[in-house]
DNA sequence: AAAGATTGATATCTCAATCTTT
DNA sequence: AAAGATTGAGATATCAATCTTT
């Protein structure tokens, strides 16, 4: 764990981080604002899907079915319930994706991807994913993408209350 | 289409990333949509500030006599312009901030933190930052914080580039 | 006309009920 | 009662005007 922090500044804000960290975290909170109001204007331009509509239609497609719980659906988004109950009504009213009774659990709720949903994801993805790959990746190299990926998985379990009461060390290579 | 990327996947998205690359994507997308959530919640029920106010406050706190031009502010939380008046509107309204006339530009308007903002701000920080700390960067190592920091810069100067073709070189190492 | 900023209409998100089934 | 899901009301965000000053 972190004992001896150096180099505080003066700023009332931020205290107990150091420079280099805030440094970090201010550019984290910039991309965090940018790149998906990036993201989902060329999706938008291009396509007519919001990037949530995108998001939405990526994890359906790729079940089983093209079919998937609420719950499940808005645990794979990270989405309140309640707001993927709404955005489902939106979409719904576009014909991108339909519902469904669930067999085997009454109070349950499947929704599916519809015919029109699919087409306009296949639309979609190619020019969404030349502009992932562009901003994202253009010319990351192996080392930068494992510590990236440790950071990730370090802060989501963390998030989880995962089984992190113990600090683990992230590894930063790549390769494995 | 694009140079040959090993290890392509079935599904029907994200073809031409690799492996590695849509599972660290995956991840980030989750944390874009979790941190924000997390930190919003501590800061809320600790001290009635949204993120949004925080951010706003410590951008106003940090400049010279805590007040900026309204165009200034916005570019420095990436917001658009009529999403921070309406915002500044809002905290107007519950006392954290006041407006001024520009002196130099009739155009111009500059927003100013009043002694409530400064306060609201000072209670919210330490919790916030212990949050972040914990949350973020608990077992963080100078390599790992070098990569994100080279990771960021490089999609931020992409984003700033405009053009999306632009794929300029990433730099990896961390103290520039 | 262009830049700075605000406004209003609409879309979306959040939070607290609500309803049904287990 | 608890879980799955929806609903409605209020808060916030977005987009296209609008208004003023340069």
């Amino acid at each position: 764990m972190s004992t001896t922090r150096y180099h505080r500044t003066v700023s009332t804000d931020l205290d107990s981080l150091t420079d280099a960290e805030q440094s970090f975290w201010r550019q984290w909170l910039t991309l965090n604002a940018r790149v998906p109001v990036a993201l989902h204007r060329q999706l938008h331009d291009e396509s007519g899907l919001s990037l949530q509509d995108f998001e939405v239609l990526v994890q359906l497609t790729e079940s089983p079915d093209g079919r998937l719980r609420v719950s499940d659906l808005a645990n794979a988004l990270s989405w309140e319930r309640s707001r993927l109950s709404h955005h489902l009504g939106r979409m719904g009213g576009r014909g991108l994706v339909d519902r469904e009774e669930c067999e085997d659990d009454g109070r349950g709720s499947l929704v599916v991807v519809t015919q029109e949903g699919r087409q306009a994801l296949q639309r979609a993805v190619p020019a969404h994913v030349r502009t992932v790959r562009d901003l994202v990746f253009a010319s990351m190299d192996d080392a930068q993408l494992g510590a990236l990926t440790a950071f990730a998985q370090a802060v989501l379990s963390r998030l989880d209350g995962g089984g992190l009461g113990t600090a683990e060390p992230a590894r930063t290579a790549a390769g494995d």
